[in-house]
DNA sequence: CTTGCCTCTGACGTCAACGTCAGGTCCTAG
DNA sequence: CTAGGACCTGACGTTGACGTCAGAGGCAAG
């Protein structure tokens, strides 16, 4: 056991500012307010009420990102965020991440379909010889 | 040579209104009118002004769907649909086939990631012994 | 002929994930 | 101390793919 418990807690914590955070998630200012108002992102503020972020937010609105990026809407995202978290471990918190990871596959697979179906539209174009027979499948 | 040249013209022609055409193709009356509007879909017009279309709409109806579901913009899919009807063969036809080809496959690349990613933490959820370790990456 | 359902054309509403602008504050360099 | 860049909070604008409603016409059955 070499403290696992505390995850470092002495480390001087370098912080942030929005701007940095945001050029470093590769997403914009208003992004990153829109995901703190969404409850997906919070912050530290300073007196004058500017927000401070630590290095782990980077890592966190890259997945963030991530789930936008699978088609996720922030209300589904912000009930996902908590299992990642505190490790909340419900039935329905862990049906949940099991019905967006079924959601996920499912979307893998229809794109998959679709790149194959391009795919066959390409050869045609490329090799223009017999056209209709892939069309009308 | 079995009449390849002329696909099956004549046949009776069985067609079918907007409404039939929307259950059968699995989507809404608006969004086949929408299609139409947006110059993806076309229909023959009764004298009433009525839509009548034929059997295969259905099936381009279900390719328009499945591009949409790959993310792709009205405007792309109308520029790529005329590749696929009359197999149009520019360089920029296919270079345009070749890169929404290669967008959905780095969709699914990053689906994948953001499936694995899910993963690890559905893996936590479900043994939350060792959580710290895969959270940060 | 009427009833009921389908269809037509506008045209406005919606929703999410931001973009953008306004007007004011903060803070660091010179 | 001051200039200019980063930041703040509203708040309205945008875009795409439709939803929805209004008002009118078409069509097969009874």
């Amino acid at each position: 056991m070499v403290g696992v418990t505390m995850p470092q807690s002495t480390m001087p914590e370098t912080t942030m500012r929005i701007g940095e955070l945001a050029t470093r998630s590769g997403v914009s200012v208003r992004a990153l307010r829109y995901y703190e108002e969404q409850g997906l992102l919070t912050a530290e503020r300073s007196d004058s009420g500017q927000r401070h972020y630590p290095e782990r937010a980077v890592d966190r609105v890259q997945l963030i990102q991530m789930l936008y990026g699978a088609g996720l809407s922030s209300r589904t995202i912000l009930e996902l965020l908590p299992c990642v978290d505190a490790g909340v471990n419900t039935p329905e918190s862990r049906a949940r991440l099991a019905a967006e990871r079924k959601r996920i596959d499912e979307q893998i697979a229809g794109l998959i379909r679709t790149r194959d179906r391009l795919d066959a539209v390409i050869a045609v174009s490329e090799n223009p010889a017999n056209g209709c027979t892939l069309i009308h499948d």
